[in-house]
DNA sequence: CACCATTATGACTAGGTGGTCACAAAGGTT
DNA sequence: AACCTTTGTGACCACCTAGTCATAATGGTG
């Protein structure tokens, strides 16, 4: 976490530091990222982020959870509970994710960038430590399906976790691919990443929750 | 391609070269991966492997064609005539991989490795394209499922061979972090990634199986 | 103003990389 | 043996990085 001094600077100093590492670790993996660089395109002195910052993992580490803090303040009031249907559920998680993008594209971005950095040597140990905890928050969501007959109980809990945080993970990289474009072009123009784009994104989602429901669906019975 | 140097090598010679930058390959994305690391061990000289390969790429491009034709032999004869049900078909190709696997695990680690390059900056295009050519075959598989009845069609194929593609790859990912430990030990004690584990690793496809046989499945049908 | 703690600076260190090239060695042919 | 083409070599180049630290600037206080 930052040293005092950051937490000294002016809020908007902080800001623009903050930003200018957020893009920095949009565009490059951990390892690529360069603190050189954003210092250039910031106009101070290296030393300076040595004085806001123990090291390059600090920083990321700090921004990361500054990205993740946004994105928590959108999805945090989504609650199974409010849901007949878990597919609702997920579906509306979804949905939040989309308003995040819309307000919050710079720390979107970068959260989905970030999330790429499974393989990068330095952090690898931080990714599979997370993937770990998720694999964990996924099993009890979805033990607690099965219990109450939701979804099917022929399979281990672990397979079908993996499955779904597989298969989130690469709804993102759906929207990355095939709406990217729009994606990056967003981004240059200052743009909401989704502008204008909600429905068209939040028709790939439900299809694949379509794919997801029949999957998890109790077997022996008829679907629809 | 190698250069013509290279190909008048002693047979023997090019394996072990070969070998050493599979190894390499196996453990670093691209950009990590170091020549002169690889030429240090091997004990030649750096200056030698530039008479070999135009480039760092042309070299990258080469081990992994020499690793994908020796995983060809394997499942290229595993038609999907050969079988009634599409999801037959599917699990003798992974029966095929994990033969693969058995048999030449060096080449099966390095393909693994090689597929987490996707990010890789210096060959992101080179992986998107390849993403790109596999998601045309796989839709053209899957839309003659869908001709012939056996899999839904209310959804786009373009979602559902993208889904097909990620939980493949996920199916990869699954063994690797799962019987990984197994993975790397064998590999140091050259023996095979997988020994004695296949009937392990089968069981873990065939969960996958169960869940993207229900997902794929046509709607409005009584499921098993 | 003088004093002092805090903060900003950027040249510098140590280490890494892919790729080059003048030269040395090897090997085949006359 | 003499010649010439092909192959092997490793010091070297240009370039990059994260992180350090002596020094300078700053700003608040008595």
């Amino acid at each position: 976490m930052p040293k005092d001094t950051f937490h000294k600077l002016p809020p908007e100093k902080q800001k623009t530091i903050v930003n200018a590492f957020i893009d920095e670790f949009s565009n490059h993996r951990y390892d690529d990222a360069s603190i050189t660089r954003v210092v250039k395109h910031l106009g101070i002195a290296k030393g300076s982020i040595y004085q806001y910052f123990k090291d390059k993992l600090d920083l990321y580490l700090y921004i990361k959870q500054a990205c993740e803090q946004e994105k928590l303040r959108y999805i945090q009031d989504v609650k199974r509970d409010d849901f007949q249907d878990f597919w609702m559920y997920y579906r509306a998680l979804y949905q939040s994710g989309v308003q995040f993008d819309l307000k919050s594209p710079r720390e979107s971005k970068c959260l989905y960038s970030i999330s790429k950095n499974e393989h990068s040597p330095s952090v690898a140990q931080f990714h599979n430590q997370w993937r770990d905890q998720a694999l964990v928050l996924f099993e009890a969501m979805i033990q607690r399906e099965i219990d109450q007959g939701y979804f099917r109980h022929d399979l281990s809990t672990k397979t079908m976790s993996f499955f779904m945080v597989a298969t989130s993970v690469h709804i993102g990289d759906y929207m990355q691919i095939f709406h990217g474009t729009d994606f990056d072009k967003n981004i240059e123009e200052g743009r909401p990443v989704f502008a204008e784009q909600e429905q068209l994104l939040l028709q790939s989602v439900d299809q694949f929750i379509a794919l997801m429901k029949a999957a998890f669906q109790p077997q022996n019975e008829t679907n629809q």
